[in-house]
DNA sequence: ACCTGATATCCGATC
DNA sequence: GATATCAGGT
């Protein structure tokens, strides 16, 4: 057994491991070895004699909490049975599963993902914009976000709208109204979106004093990870779980709070000794996995952050080559450049060692057909996933009509197949399946024989709902096969792939109910082409590596309006988001660090080529903190082109790149002290001040430090 | 009345 | 690349 908490941890991990109860909050730098303290604290809990099945383990995805399962349970050589851990959606779940019917929703209730919130509010929307049409309504995509984003931080519509969309003010009323309905449609149809798990569970804890009581039988030690991204109800939903006893270890970094559009609050963390007053804050603060080089790098970072937990993050010695800043000329050159940065990297570590990073999940685009002409294989995280698209969708909706027949949205998607059939003749059949009268159902079966053939599969599906899930997808396929055909000729090969994957998974499933609901709480990422689990390079969002880390990492497009997105420019709230975001960025590398910077991006609506300014995050790092890279126009970028002063000399030679000059602080009446990112003829400085993001200002209003 | 196919606009991150 | 609307077809 080796299990030796007092050989293989810090004193500070030892402490925080071995803290005998109570409430503690454990502050845990990037790379301090977070995840082995969660572990060896699972273990010590288990080997002190606590029952597994009264230990909680909350995490951000159910992925990492099987890991940290599996190996705590390695470590005590013995298994962790009992234990629930997975994220706080799939534990609202769960109890919902069981005891929805206590605060009046159905138990069989289907969970709706993002895409199917859409669908909702879009029928919401036409049915109440009949007459008008206005080009300039929100969408349905930006509906859901505002609704979700207002009962996230539980502020009303208009604030959220005032906020973060102050142009959609002017349909304030109409978008309230959608919102109304859209809770009553819900509410009709035995249907749960993200957010409504967690509510309701708030509301069973908070009305049902005696179920509340029987679960927290189940909690009585809770862990909690990620910490600095649970919001209000989670924070809340916490509180009632551990009861008076309070026997809850959170465990975060306020650094890396990087979900406040998912209404995540750092006061959580900042607020928790207020909140359980007799709590113990251990601070892990010693950083094991990166290079002194990309750690330095990475403190900078922190340097002009505004709010944060105190704490100084220091490292042994370990020596390794300054991060690189990387400058193609485009961003389609970079993609090239990147290419062969990975290639280089390949010769010393593992191509699963490498990542590039990035903002968003169109910034891999260009990337990404490079990579399959070179013939690399890579995972993609963020972005679309699987279960995203159309044709799983419609074969996901046949099996959630087996347990939920008053799931409209998935009748709406199976019904559409039906060439002829719209949506308001679905709602029209839909009623008629509810009702006494029968006439147009029957009317419309005995015209139409393939809308026979789908009531009939839906008829056997039910008559055997306890089937494994593989065998309900053969029997769907038989029938769907041929509207499938009719619907996508274009790319049929590449589908059929994906239900075989989908058919694929099912079939480690027993029971549909549990597949349904990993399929919307968990799905699976883009299932790769490799079958054979090579080894294959990483792409990512900022967002998917959390809690994630490679050997060399490479980030793309730092330029403003990508990397900081163009959204935060302009609210200082948002800019200190994209700052710890790219720190998470950073800290992701333990060896190697390549920072990307094209110099000009091509824009798809202006279908030309423009030029970028460098992100305000890397203009503010000291210079001496990287090695700077320059592809040159007259041949391929290489290693060899080095040569530090030539930066300075370019910037005569072309204009109309931007280069990063170092303009020093300045002091501001108003905002403070400030970095001073660049001068805008004839008179303008753009200055970066820590707490109100970028402003551009008149020289005359701000003084120099010299 | 309702469904389907063709053309202008907008683009964030996740459970 | 998706979404939203408009025009033509049953």
């Amino acid at each position: 057994m080796n299990f030796e908490p007092e050989k293989n941890l810090n004193p500070a991990q030892y402490q925080a491991v071995t803290v005998s109860s109570g409430p503690v909050l454990v502050i845990a730098g990037a790379g301090s070895g977070k995840t082995r303290t969660i572990i060896y604290r699972l273990a010590y809990l288990v080997d002190q004699g606590f029952d597994p099945s009264s230990i909680l383990l909350l995490t951000f995805t159910r992925k990492s909490s099987q890991e940290m399962l599996t190996r705590a349970s390695n470590l005590l050589g013995q298994g962790l049975h009992g234990v629930s851990g997975g994220t706080f959606h799939s534990f609202a779940n769960n109890v919902l599963r069981r005891y929805a019917s206590a605060v009046n929703f159905p138990n069989d209730f289907t969970i709706l993902d993002r895409g199917d919130s859409e669908e909702v509010i879009k029928q919401i929307k036409d049915l109440q914009t009949k007459e008008k049409k206005d080009r300039s309504f929100p969408k349905k995509g930006t509906l859901v976000s505002m609704i979700s984003k207002s009962r996230n931080k539980e502020i009303s519509l208009e604030v959220t709208l005032e906020k973060d969309g102050s142009h959609l003010l002017p349909y304030l009323d109409d978008i309230q109204a959608i919102a109304d309905n859209y809770t009553k449609f819900k509410h009709a149809h035995g249907l749960l979106d993200y957010d409504d798990l967690l509510f309701l569970l708030e509301e069973l804890l908070l009305e049902r004093q005696d179920l509340c009581d029987f679960l927290r039988l189940g909690c009585r030690h809770i862990l909690v990870d990620e910490f600095q991204d649970t919001n209000c109800v989670q924070g809340r939903i916490i509180k009632h779980l551990s009861g008076p006893e309070g026997n809850l270890m959170a465990v975060g970094d306020d650094a890396q709070s990087i979900y406040s559009f998912r209404g995540a609050t750092v006061s959580n963390i900042l607020d928790f000794t207020k909140i359980f007053p007799k709590t113990q804050v251990i601070k892990l603060e010693q950083n094991y996995r990166s290079t002194q080089a990309i750690l330095h790098l990475s403190n900078q970072i922190l340097v002009g952050a505004r709010e944060k937990y105190e704490k100084k993050l220091f490292s042994e010695d370990k020596q390794g080559p300054k991060p690189q800043l990387l400058r193609p000329i485009s961003d389609q050159s970079q993609a090239q450049i990147v290419l062969e940065k990975i290639f280089e990297l390949s010769q010393s570590v593992g191509l699963n060692e490498i990542a590039v990073l990035f903002r968003a999940g169109y910034q891999s685009y260009p990337l990404e057909v490079i990579l399959n002409k070179a013939g690399f294989t890579f995972q993609k995280y963020g972005g679309l996933k699987f279960t995203e698209t159309a044709h799983i969708k419609d074969v996901l909706a046949y099996l959630r009509l087996v347990l939920n027949p008053s799931d409209l949205p998935a009748w709406q998607r199976v019904m559409t197949l039906i060439p002829g059939i719209g949506p308001k003749s679905c709602e029209r059949l839909y009623n008629c399946l509810f009702q006494e009268d029968k006439e147009f159902l029957e009317k419309t079966v005995k015209k139409n024989q393939e809308l026979y053939e789908l009531l009939k599969v839906l008829d056997q599906l039910r008559e055997k709902s306890k089937q494994p899930p593989f065998k309900m997808i053969e029997q769907i396929m038989e029938s769907y096969r041929s509207l499938f055909e009719q619907k996508y000729r274009d790319d049929f090969p590449r589908r059929i792939a994906g239900l075989e994957q989908l058919s694929q998974i099912a079939s480690t499933y027993s029971d549909l109910r549990v597949f349904l609901t990993d399929m919307t709480l968990d799905p699976p990422e883009q299932v790769g082409l490799d079958k054979n689990h090579q080894e294959s390079l990483i792409l990512s969002t900022v967002h998917s590596a959390k809690g994630l880390e490679w050997d060399a990492v490479i980030i793309l497009d730092l330029v403003e309006e990508r990397f900081p997105s163009r959204h935060a420019l302009f609210d200082s709230d948002l800019m200190e988001e994209e700052r710890r975001l790219f720190y998470v960025a950073c800290t992701r590398a333990r060896e190697y660090l390549g920072l990307s910077l094209p110099d000009s991006i091509y824009s798809r609506s202006a279908s030309r080529t423009d030029p970028t300014t460098p992100s305000p995050f890397i203009q503010e790092l000291d210079p001496n903190s990287y090695e700077e890279f320059r592809e040159r126009y007259s041949g391929q970028f290489s290693g060899n082109n080095f040569d530090r002063s030539s930066s300075q000399v370019e910037v005569s030679v072309d204009p109309g790149v931007s280069s990063i000059q170092d303009f020093g602080f300045c002091q501001h009446k108003i905002f403070g002290r400030g970095k001073v990112v660049s001068f805008i003829p004839p008179n303008k400085y753009k200055v970066n001040f820590p707490g109100f993001g970028l402003k551009v200002i008149q020289g005359e209003y701000i003084q120099m430090e010299i």
